[in-house]
RNA sequence: GACCCUAUCGUCUAGUGGUUAGGACACCACCCUUUCACGGUGGCGGCCCGGGUUCGAAUCCCGGUAGGGUCGCCA
């Protein structure tokens, strides 16, 4: 007997990739790489008016953006198109026959029923005991109003048939073995089991998750701050970040630890160690995790993301020499949380039009200071080396001289610079940048200064 | 309304009868420092309430309360 695991992830297009529905991806891909099983990826695509390829690409898009690759399923948006695995189709849209001959089945060993056009499954009243492999033994009765007609449509009058019976059949069909989804599918997980039934076969283990909620602790829906997977994607958070958090959210390696690998998350992943209560989003734990991967990352890597976003906000890096646009950005490695920080933080090593912070310039480019940054430039000028410890040296020898802190030429320095007050390390920022450019930049700010005396 | 799930600092969590209830994010203070960020040190802050069971409950049981979910010819 094939004990293989088998679970699938399977979202409707609607357009987005809901956050929560991430984490349902996430913790089926975590099971089936720690079980060494299978991870299908089944388009749920019924509602035929509102599903698009776009929507499609939402979700493909989102999943790769984190990593989870899938052994079987859809290899693009294409509903006809080419697939990996030999249970397809995997998009609903294209599995209607199958449909048609499991409601036959049903109908014909009598669980089923038209009514008014539609096809009613039979369900039993009694309680359904369900094992949830995270909830425990949970004992689903019926209420009030299902009491009155526990029957319920599988087939509308339409003949499409209903999301009960399509996600059934199908993952009988596939031979899923485990169902983890969200803990909004445990009532009717009662109904599921008992078609699976109907249908002769053991019904797969069922694992519900718990659900992420938003800050306030209200139902996350589609139109609060978060709530989608794009937003983490427009913004630039670290995709393994993402992940990372995720994972956290309603498991725990029980070792305090936070940032862990995610090869270690797989070999320790489990269900039975999954929270039962409902999550809390919380953003700024998410971005603080962010910078930490994005510190973490190799410099190849965090290269390949950094230029991408730059280039995205319109900057030119590709007219800079490679060898100076790694130098640039190396030096805002760590800096930052997210990449959508960085064209603001990093935009003056691709663009000589720096202009000054209104409120910096009034403090630091006071008639003394530019005095002692037309002092600044000659000695730059004359420095043998153009270097980070040339500069810094040289610095610190003129502060001494005029008997202040370093600082006190820091700041107008980086200013003239950058145009801000924050950035990367000042010495390595101006070694980069090349005497040329940051002579070119002193004189720029001599002469602001200069127009403004008047 | 009925049915189901849940309940530890603001948030995410560790904790499974005996702990000064631990860690992380956030927040505050200080240190480091060319800015920012990082890092370091310290601080603030919690077992929803009420009954049991027990020598002893965050931990077990019951009841409240609160939050979430489900009862569709939506998915």
């Amino acid at each position: 007997m094939d004990t293989t695991v088998r679970v699938r992830f399977a979202p409707s297009p609607t357009g987005f990739l809901h956050i929560g529905g991430a984490r349902t991806a996430l913790f089926n891909w975590l099971y089936a790489r720690h079980t060494g099983g299978c991870f299908i990826l089944r388009i749920e695509d019924t509602d035929l008016a509102r599903n698009t390829r776009e929507a499609v690409d939402v979700i493909l898009d989102g999943l790769r953006w984190l990593g989870l690759d899938w052994d079987e399923g859809p290899a693009t948006s294409d509903p006809a198109g080419p697939s990996k695995g030999d249970r397809g189709p995997y998009f609903q849209s294209m599995r209607s026959s199958v449909y048609a001959r499991r409601v036959q089945e049903l109908l014909s060993k009598g669980y089923a029923y038209e009514h008014e056009g539609a096809i009613k499954f039979k369900m039993q009243r009694e309680p359904v005991t369900i094992n949830d492999l995270i909830v425990g033994e949970v004992k689903r009765e019926l209420t009030d109003r299902e009491a009155e007609d526990p029957d319920f449509v599988i087939v509308r009058s339409d003949g499409q048939p209903v999301f009960h019976f399509s996600n059934v059949v199908d993952d009988l069909e596939m031979g899923v073995t485990h169902v983890i989804r969200g803990e909004d599918h445990l009532s009717n997980t009662a109904k599921h089991i008992v078609m699976f039934r109907a249908f002769g076969v053991e019904p797969p283990k069922y694992a519900h998750i718990p659900l992420i909620l938003n800050p306030d602790g209200t139902k996350m829906s589609k139109r609060d701050k978060g709530a989608l997977l794009s937003v983490y994607q427009e913004q630039g958070y670290a995709p393994e970040a993402v992940v990372n958090y995720l994972c956290l959210l309603g498991w725990s390696p029980k070792d305090n630890r936070e940032i862990i690998p995610l090869e270690e998350i797989v070999a320790r992943f489990d269900l039975p160690q999954i929270v039962r209560h409902n999550a809390r989003f919380d953003m700024a734990k998410l971005l603080w995790m962010s910078g930490e991967y994005f510190r973490l990352m190799s410099n190849d890597r965090f290269y390949e993301l950094a230029t991408e976003a730059l280039t995205k906000s319109g900057l030119n890096v590709q007219s800079f020499p490679d060898s100076y646009v790694r130098a640039a950005i190396e030096t805002c490695k760590g800096k930052l949380k997210t990449l959508s920080e960085l064209p603001v933080y990093a935009g003056f090593y691709f663009t000589d039009e720096v202009t000054y912070d209104p409120e910096a310039a009034a403090r630091l480019f006071t008639p003394q200071n530019i005095g002692r940054l037309a002092g600044l430039r000659e000695a730059f000028a004359g420095l043998a080396s153009f270097t980070a410890p040339e500069l810094e040296s040289r610095l610190k020898t003129m502060a001494a001289q005029l008997g202040v802190k370093p600082s006190e030429l820091v700041h107008p320095l980086r200013l003239a610079c950058t145009g801000k007050t924050i950035g990367p390390s000042l010495y390595h920022l101006i070694e980069i940048l090349g005497r040329d450019r940051v002579l070119a930049r002193l004189d720029r700010a001599l002469a602001w200064a200069e127009s403004r005396s008047k």
